[in-house]
DNA sequence: TAAGTGATCTCT
DNA sequence: GAGATCACTTAA
């Protein structure tokens, strides 16, 4: 087991709640800096109504039913990018939503101060692509992660937008 | 607490 | 084509 391994399709192919719950402690690399991921929520399935995916396929989530491993980035309330990365086998539609990183609380002041938008969307995670995520042998303890309901999703009802599908390093 | 902002989706 | 919605942030 390598340190600053980079993470690749087999980490993102996955199930979703088990990449979600690993994302924390790993690093988001851009433009020369490590930021060490501290929250992120998942989004499994088509079944879960609070994803993107719940109603079918479309142009704009196309990428969620895709290979892992890969960005989907999307713009909400006509002014925020939230960047996620496609997780589960082809076909099956779930990403995780990367909230924050340590020193950047908030998927819109994330993307802003990385400057991540709509471009990398489709695009690969990898060094190529220029964003990119790598193991650097950190472990967060399972005492020091927290759950709680995702954020923004009362939409899709008391079922799912309270799963406990948010994980926080605390 | 509410406005800002515009792409996307779901009807006509 | 029109209207509603929205995985958020900031200023008040």
């Amino acid at each position: 087991m390598s340190r600053n391994n980079i993470l690749q399709k087999d980490f993102f192919e996955q199930p979703t709640l088990v990449v979600a719950r690993d994302l924390v402690g790993k690093f988001l690399v851009r433009n020369g800096k490590k930021f060490m991921i501290t929250e992120v929520e998942a989004y499994d399935g088509f079944g879960d109504k609070a994803s993107h995916a719940s109603r079918g396929e479309t142009l704009r989530n196309k990428v969620m039913f895709g290979e892992a491993g890969r960005w989907y980035v999307y713009l909400v309330y006509g002014m925020h990018n939230m960047l996620n990365i496609v997780t589960g086998p082809e076909k099956y539609p779930a990403a995780v939503l990367i909230r924050g990183v340590e020193g950047i609380l908030g998927p819109a002041r994330l993307t802003k101060a990385l400057e991540i938008d709509r471009s990398m969307n489709t695009r690969k995670a990898s060094p190529e692509t220029g964003l990119w995520i790598e193991d650097r042998g950190v472990v967060i303890p399972e005492n020091r992660i927290k759950r709680t309901p995702r954020v923004g999703v009362a939409y899709a009802g008391p079922e799912w937008s309270q799963k406990p599908w948010r994980f926080v390093a605390e």
